[in-house]
DNA sequence: TTGTACGCGTTATCAC
DNA sequence: GTGATAACGCGTACAA
């Protein structure tokens, strides 16, 4: 019969094995100290019990949690979501359990919810990108919590990162839009301030295209935060004036998406009477019709090494490599020569 | 400057401020039994000293967490992503901390978070749909831990639960299917072992085509994961026989969308050649070309609901009471008339 | 309003 | 191989 005692413990589980706590505790942690009799025997008594380590007690005396923690802007799309799915597997079969929280692109509530992981005892943390207050990594280190940055790789920073370079893989898309002859731009981007993903994107063009000795105060420039919606309407604002442009390259495939569809709702077809790009290479890409040229990011990989990458931190006390990963321009149907008029 | 310890303790708090632990304890917990005094004096030390409460510790000894977990089935997709998100959001305001994981659909990867989010402390856990084993539901009894589930609800169930109806949303949807004077149907459902919301959404259909006099023998039914390329192989499938069905109905929108993308790509257009359809709303349905119809459910009311109740089950020990949301059949252009040939 | 002292459940360091 | 025992950091009676 099961006892009465609602949660069991340690002591329990010893009682109903005939042994000691301790020996109840190495037969758990580490099975091969202990004789193959009495580890049946407490095996048995855990089951018989439904016997959990209490996390607060274990974390008290051993110092260690296994768990990761990760804090990324937004559950609510789907920019983060692979990586995090593919990170999170990862952890799993290393023995690692994640957190994850969204900060809404907040940086109080980023700083907060890293207090929050410290105080659980997270053996780490994933942040995404590079920007945000020194302050906030002071803290980390004097906590002597590893951290590792993803979605991001600068080449001239010596915080350790798993990512792609988001301001030369906009270039090089930016590249490709001017081959095909398009000098009239239109940029929606994301909010610039304290997302250096963002800022870097934008930077991306705007370097292009002072190279190609393009008047950058010609080009409007859109800043509003991923949503199909606002994607919409920053379009819808682009293509008011009388000087339309050709192309309008948006910050995310998010706001690519919305601006497709506003297109098709004034009437304007993609490609041929405005282009559109995106970035992230994420599945509503490949659904929005036409297809949307973008910057494929590898995801999953970036998950998978991201997660490599930080228990190894954790576990050899290292200070962390950074990786960069490669993205990779996707031209696709909304992408096209601009009409001759 | 900065103390040499790395991780300060109330105990330093207490030093710093020049009183006892337990009046800090209570500067942080029940302010309103501290002076102005030592209460300004006791947060310049936590600010001081960067102080974080020991999670672990606090755990111990007061028995909470301000600790909310959910097991999901996938983050991937955006089938949970906008009620979790809600979900989240609402816990946050109410002061409480989400733990979320996800399960990859498989009921020992859910029993094992079970039990890792019951050591962690959580005060409360969420879970998706009705059926797992029953002892699960044992543990989480025994153990005292208020469950509450969501994306689900059965009237004749009295687990605790806040979602919408899998079987009569779908049936409705059927029915208006019906109405347009389709009689030969493909169906491409999840996988319905161990998942009540794809099986009654099955469930929805064939009881409406029953009623109809429709040979169910004659409906293929194709199972498969939620997948875009999933159900764009199993349209392929259904669409290879002699006897092409005029409307394929699908368990979710991702596979909905996948149907919609190979359509294309076969060269039928939806709804004339075809006419498809899907369940949940989310976002990809407005994106795919034609628009999807689909069952259009209210994720982030879902999720703040299932926040509040939950939370008050946790706080008022109350069994926890079912709510029922109301679904919301959307016509859309990927459902016309069956072609009269 | 504040301080003292105990216990929460586990791991780790010793002995045996 | 196994058993005592001392931490770990906090909340909370209880006393002052």
């Amino acid at each position: 019969m099961t006892s009465i005692q609602p949660v069991p413990t340690l002591n329990d589980v010893a009682k109903a094995a005939g042994v000691s706590p301790a020996t109840v505790s190495r037969a758990l942690n580490s099975p091969a100290l202990v004789s193959q009799t009495t580890l049946t025997r407490v095996k048995a008594a855990v089951d018989e019990l439904g016997y959990t380590p209490n996390f607060g007690a274990r974390f008290m005396a051993a110092k260690r949690t296994m768990t990761i923690g990760a804090i990324i802007p937004t559950m609510e799309n789907a920019i983060f979501a692979r990586g995090i799915q593919a990170f999170q597997e990862q952890l799993h079969s290393l023995g690692y359990t994640l957190l994850v929280s969204s900060s809404s692109y907040d940086p109080d509530i980023e700083e907060e919810q890293i207090r929050t992981l410290a105080s659980r005892g997270a053996d780490g943390i994933l942040l995404i990108g590079y920007r945000r207050d020194e302050r906030t990594y002071d803290f980390l280190r004097r906590r002597n919590i590893p951290f590792l940055l993803a979605w991001a790789f600068a080449a001239n920073n010596s915080l350790p990162a798993v990512g792609f370079d988001n301001r030369a893989s906009m270039y090089r898309l930016c590249n490709e839009v001017l081959g095909l002859g398009h000098r009239k731009f239109g940029i929606i981007s994301g909010i610039v301030d304290g997302n250096d993903r963002a800022a870097n994107r934008l930077k991306g063009i705007v370097e292009r295209l002072k190279i190609e000795g393009i008047d950058l105060d010609n080009v409007p420039i859109i800043e509003t935060s991923y949503e199909i919606e606002n994607g919409a309407r920053a379009f819808e604002q682009l293509m008011e004036g009388d000087d339309k442009p050709t192309v309008v390259m948006c910050g995310n495939d998010v706001l690519a998406v919305g601006a497709i569809q506003c297109a098709t709702e004034m009437g304007l077809s993609v490609p041929e009477d405005v282009s559109v790009t995106g970035f992230d290479g994420i599945e509503i890409a490949n659904i929005v019709t036409p297809k949307l040229a973008t910057v494929h990011v590898p995801h999953a990989e970036m998950g998978r090494r991201a997660a490599d990458e930080l228990v190894s931190m954790v576990e050899q006390s290292t200070k962390g490599t950074s990786f960069e990963l490669h993205s990779h321009v996707r031209l696709e149907a909304s992408l096209g020569h601009p009409r001759n008029n």
